[in-house]
Order: C-alpha cells, then sequence, then structure tokens
DNA sequence: TTGTAGGCGTTATCAA
DNA sequence: TTGATAACGCCTACAA
C-alpha cells in the first residue's frame, strides 16, 4: 500500500500542495471553502503527513532523547513515566537510549543522537563525562541533566534538574551527630556514584562541623557479585554501625536481613535509612525509613524544562530546578 | 554552527556529493584513492549523515517502536535490556512508546507510529486490541508481539515471541493435584490480564482433566489502591489455601506477610508460588517459590525477529517462538 | 570509476 | 487567497 501523500490530498482537493500544507499546519489564511474541501480530502484518504519529510524540510524533528544506564532504568520507572507523560503533552516523540558501563558505549549513544537530530536529550547522572557533554553543546543540542545535582557549568544549553543529596545528607547526620550518636556508616551504591559522592560530601561536612571525621564509608571490590552478597558477607564479622545508610533497596534489604540473622534489633542495636524509596521498603518487615523522592516529578520537570528550552529562548534562565524531599519514618528508626 | 552536509565533504575532497555517497555506504566501487580522499575529508569535517535526510531518500528509518503500558514497563526491565541490547548490534534506534489504560491512548501511539514512519513495532501483550494490531497492519508495518501467547492470527506482518503461561499453569497445578491437594488458589493481577486468562484457562483444564472444578480465582474490584491492599484485608477472614499463586512480586509479598501475621507456617500450613521471578522474592523471608522466565531472552528474541522480518523476506516463517521457563524452588514450597 | 539529475514528502518564499 | 518553485540532505539510476 502505498502511503498517501500531500500531492494526493492535493489532487484530491484540487488544490495545490501548498494549500494542503497550508490547511494542515494552520498557516496563513486559507478560505473557509477550500479549507474544508482540503480538510475532507485529508479524511478520506487518510492522510497522514510523514514526520521525516517534515523534519527535513524544517530541521526539526520534534523528538528528544532520554539516555539513561540499562542498570538504572529498572529503578527509574517513575523518573520515566513523568517524562513519558510531559512528553505526550507536548507531542515530542522519545528516542530511547541506554548506556551500558565497562566500553564507553556513551560515545556510541550521542553519534546515534547526532544522527537522528532530535531537537533535545535528557541525560541522567551517571552516565556520561564531561567532554561528551560538550560534543553534544557544540552541536547546540537542548539537553538538560536528571538526578543529582551537577558541578558548576556555563554551558547554555545545559539546565539541571536534581535532588540535593549533599543537603539531604548532611541533614540526616546532622541529627543524629547531635543525639550524641556518631557510629555511623554508609554502604557504597556503585550504580549511583556521583550521588553518592554528593552524600558522602554532606556527611563529611556534618562530621566536620563538629570537629570528627566521617570514616565508615563502607565500600567493595568487584569480587562480589553484588551489594546484597558483599553485604552478608560482610556483617558476619562486622557489627553494624548505630546508623546504617543505604542509597537502594538492595541494600537496605541485605542489611535487614543481614541483621536479623545476626540477632541484632532493629531500631533498638543498629537503625537503617535507605535514601531511595520504594514499595519493597514498606511491605519488608520490619519496614524500612527512607526518603520520599518525588521521581515523577523529577522526570515530569526535566522534559518540561526541555521543552522550554526548545520553544522559548535557549538561554532560558532558571534553567537549574532542585527538587524537595522528605523522610518516611518507618520501623528501621526509632 | 550550521551542520556540515555531504555537499561540504564532496567540495573538500573535490568529487561529486554521488561518490561521499557511495563511500559512506560502501555502494559501488570507488578507487582507493578517492575513497581515502573522501574519508579523510569526512573526518577533518567530522561529517555525520542527516538520519532524517536518509530516512526520506530510502523510505527507512531504521528505527523502531518499542510500545508498552506505563505501568508493566516498571518490572519489564530485563526484557527491554534484551531489546535494547539486539537493536544495538543491528544498529536500530528505539521510539519508545508507552500508554496509559483509561482512555484509550494506543490510538495516538498508533498515530505517532504511523506518523514517524518507523520499520517495524514491538507491542506487548495486554495493551492493544485487534483493530489496532488490524490498522498497523493495513500500513504494512512488521511488528512481533512479545509476553504471552496472542491468539491465532493470520496477519502475516505479526510475530509472537511468547511464554506458554497456560501450558506453566497447567504443569504447575496437576503436580499438586495429583498429590492429593486440590485446595489451590490464584490472585489475579490486573496488570496483566491477558496472561491471567492463560494460566487460567490452564488451571481450569488439569481440574477438568481430574472431573473437578477450580473455583478460587480470587479477584477484586477497584475499590483497592492495589493488590497489596486487598490481599492484607482478604485474609483477614479468609484461610489462604494449601497452595497459592501469584503472578508479581507485590502480590508473593502480601500473602507472605498475611499468612506472618495471621500465624500460619509457610510452606507447612500453606504454600506459595509467584509466577515472575525477581531478586525481591529471594531477599525475603521466607524466599518465594517462582519460576525463571527468560526476560531478558524475550526482549532479545523478540527484537531478533522484528530485525528479521525487516530485512529478510517479510513472510518470513518460525515468526512465533515459544520460550522455555524453569521453577525455581524455596522456601514457600516444599 | 565518476558525475548529473531526479526524487523522497514537506515547508516556505515569491509571484500571481 | 492561491500556486509555482526552490530548498531540506541524501540516494540512486543513468550517463559519461
Amino acid at each position: 500500500m502505498k502511503r498517501i501523500t500531500i500531492y494526493d490530498v492535493a489532487k484530491e482537493a484540487d488544490v495545490s500542495l501548498a494549500t494542503v500544507s497550508r490547511v494542515i499546519n494552520d498557516r496563513n489564511v486559507v478560505s473557509e471553502k477550500t479549507r474544508v474541501r482540503v480538510e475532507e480530502a485529508i479524511e478520506k484518504l487518510g492522510y497522514k503527513p510523514n514526520a521525516i519529510a517534515q523534519g527535513l524540510a524544517l530541521s526539526k524533528t520534534t523528538t528528544v532523547s532520554i539516555v539513561m544506564s540499562e542498570k538504572l532504568f529498572q529503578y527509574n520507572g517513575k523518573i520515566l513515566n513523568g517524562m513519558m507523560d510531559v512528553s505526550k503533552i507536548y507531542n515530542y516523540n522519545i528516542m530511547f537510549h541506554t548506556t551500558s558501563k565497562g566500553i564507553s558505549k556513551m560515545q556510541d549513544v550521542i553519534e546515534s543522537i547526532i544522527k537522528s537530530h532530535v531537537d533535545g536529550v535528557i541525560l541522567f547522572n551517571d552516565n556520561f563525562s564531561n567532554d561528551e557533554l560538550e560534543v553534544l553543546h557544540e552541536y547546540q543540542i537542548p539537553m538538560v541533566v536528571v538526578g543529582g545535582k551537577i558541578d558548576e557549568h556555563n554551558i547554555p544549553t545545559v539546565g539541571n534538574v536534581y535532588i540535593n543529596f549533599e543537603k539531604l545528607a548532611y541533614e540526616l547526620v546532622s541529627k543524629y551527630l547531635d543525639n550524641g550518636i556518631d557510629d555511623i556508616s554508609m554502604v557504597e551504591d556503585k550504580l549511583n556514584l556521583s550521588m553518592m559522592l554528593q552524600m558522602k560530601k554532606g556527611i563529611e561536612k556534618a562530621y566536620a562541623q563538629r570537629g570528627k571525621t566521617f570514616t565508615q564509608y563502607i565500600s567493595y571490590d568487584g569480587s562480589y557479585k553484588g551489594t546484597y552478597d558483599f553485604l552478608t558477607h560482610y556483617y558476619k564479622d562486622h557489627k553494624p554501625t548505630k546508623l546504617v545508610i543505604t542509597f537502594r533497596d538492595s541494600q537496605a534489604i541485605a542489611i535487614v536481613n543481614a541483621c536479623k540473622e545476626a540477632g541484632y534489633e532493629m531500631p533498638d542495636d543498629t537503625e537503617l535509612v535507605c535514601v531511595l524509596n520504594n514499595k519493597y521498603l514498606s511491605m519488608l518487615r520490619p519496614s524500612v525509613s527512607a526518603y520520599n523522592i518525588p521521581e515523577y516529578d523529577l522526570g515530569a520537570v526535566a522534559m518540561r524544562v526541555l521543552t522550554k528550552m526548545l520553544v522559548d529562548d535557549p538561554s532560558l534562565k532558571t534553567k537549574d530546578i532542585e527538587m524537595g524531599y522528605s523522610f518516611l519514618p518507618r520501623q528501621t528508626t526509632k
């Protein structure tokens, strides 16, 4: 079946293709009479404009790329939901890219982003370098980074929608320190290294302000299958600290199980806070205290900022937006 | 910055644009000498072909659409991973669409699929009707449906990569029936209705073959926030059956918690099998028996089948592929 | 082996 | 208000 084109419509309505184009795009003025005729022809033939041809003619694809790491997007469903919903409102198509660590596949992704001529890009933290940001910027492609705060940048085509993890960690730890508890540890999450660094910074600041030093950053090499494996092993000969901070659910669950097996009571012997909340943490027994991060909103706002950059002045201000969060106390904290 | 085009390269290398096109696409024979010259020019100018223009010229976008329901894709990360990896191998771009139930957004998705002129589509079960499949077929767009088995179809442009949930349920229930246990229930999962129906069919068949009738299909209306809420309420005045079958983790976890709170022992008082495995089920105490569904492979194979349909004869045979599964016994079964 | 020219489906600029 | 016509960037017969 030959796809029907603007020519077919023009012939059917007995006008020139220019006129058809006009009624499609609502440009200029078209006489009521002919507009109706054209619309009828469109309806009758079931004509649908070819977005590719439009893209070529307009140098605008109404498509934006979303790139996130392969591992990460399993945890970021809601962020994606937020982005998808907003993109629908503005009628943007979504090109989806994933990066796997290891070989720097980000190169390939950038390559295909450039070739695809998408109008904008949304990147997640933790899967690109500054060089790569620079490349995209050279091509004048507006982009927004979502997740954590990115370093001071003066690239005008970059926006940032983020959670201030440094502040979050600082506040959390300060509270405990002020209650006389300084036996605190944080478990590294290799999937979110840049967020970890920000949190570490916040914790260290809290300690430093009180003349102390934070030392219990629990990291591990690649010899374990994952965090869970590592932690169950780790707690065989380590007593959990009074407060343990984890980033994701897997780590929190590992801690809960390890404590249970070692005979420690929560929250009496040890307290646990997981940064990223999800439903499993509330289903667990004991249920795990966590932070309510507005994931959906992060995605929605990021996409909205991007569309703003696309239609408005690209040098728009207020492109950096800090999102809030709130603590969800559950059974693992007093 | 003006994007540099094939003309620029041609001028730089002092050849015609046709020649440049030839070296880019490796078409015809180009003399070694000029090819090198062209390649140098490409390198020097940093030329990247405009995929949009290529798409227009070739009527081929090397892009495929993936459409899945908004709710579902949070659970199907690995399937997506499989699809993404294979699409990378074949250099296909991914256009990502989500459908939310309620208003039939599927209409919009189809609209944009048609306009985008993607080369093929991958659909998940449970988010389209046969009519919608027909529309896509009218446009000759190759597509594959992934997840459960779709009804007999004779649309030549549709492939199907699936798990035989009917068989799975039949086998599972048969085993228990043959051991004299017929106090079995299955909890409905509203996110996967078509799979539920297939499983129900399998269970009913197992019962029927033994002159019995399956009655304990546990469903609920929309008055609960979700399955978890419903189940915790349900088991206040219902004793769990000897075997409970759930589809997803949330439901399984609800059962585990409900039993624990009601003082039932697993697996002695009641056994539990969750169809879709995931890491939380193995972390839970007791850990939940489940099926190892090759999610990644489902996605990978689906994408591979689609690419085959795209390059090979579109009327290729063996487009319907049944994937295997295996049982993972854990603490909730004897 | 290389170049010329027409076409892919739209939009936009001019004239009419 | 409408209609030619030249882009948009690339590919591919057809010629040379």
